[in-house]
DNA sequence: CAGAATCCGCAGAGATACTG
DNA sequence: CAGTATCTCTGCGGATTCTG
């Protein structure tokens, strides 16, 4: 097996972690899943501690790379749409298996800490 | 079935992410998962872009959390030496899975990046 | 060798105000 | 309503130096 020179490249999870994990993907990708097509508005209550300039800048990013549909209507007022995309939606089973590994994994994370903070 | 207030709280992947996916942290269990218990300069090696601080930062919050764990040898010279915890091998199927996502996203994404920057 | 300490730059987050 | 335009500010991360 051949040592390679790099590990930060060569780990097939790291280019996956820039598009999937970057600030509040998850948590706009997790409302979109759960609660189906949002306008701009209703993503911004969901998220309440978002600002709309996050916001716009998160959803273009998504956007681009596909994880997210958008659909304007240049009505009066202007109506945009957001929902996930099927590539977007391939990303439910990591989510859940991530979401089960918490039960068990955030308490035993917590309780490592504990443990490290009292010496 | 309730609507929750604050999806960013709700969604269960988002501590997660905090922990696992934070800046290095892939690399670097990527690293001592692949090639077992390593030393710091070793890991340095493996990881060439890092630096000594970061590297060390980042080493202490996987220990702290119970993902890594470290042995310190008080010897002239010193010696100390990294491996992964069972709760950080825990991750490694997460690890594989999203490596599986990343044969077929990846190119996918690539596209939707190409096809939107092209208007 | 394995780090700690210090200084520094800057990208990205947040707050606020404005517009088609 | 769905954003943009500025501004500020923090925290990550890099570079450098020092030590047991």
């Amino acid at each position: 097996m051949e040592r390679s020179p790099n590990p930060e490249l060569a780990c097939p999870v790291a280019p996956v972690v820039d598009i999937v994990f970057s600030r509040w993907t998850t948590p706009i990708l997790w409302a979109l899943h759960e609660y189906g097509r949002q306008r701009f508005g209703e993503l911004e209550r969901l998220l309440p501690t978002i600002t709309p300039k996050v916001l716009t800048q998160r959803l273009r990013q998504l956007e681009r790379d596909g994880l997210v549909a958008r659909t304007y209507h240049a009505e009066m007022p202007p109506r945009a749409e957001y929902e996930i995309t099927p590539l977007g939606a391939s990303l439910g089973p990591l989510f859940a298996q991530l979401a089960t590994w918490a039960d068990t994994g955030l308490p035993e994370v917590e309780r490592a800490r504990q443990a490290y903070d009292s010496h």
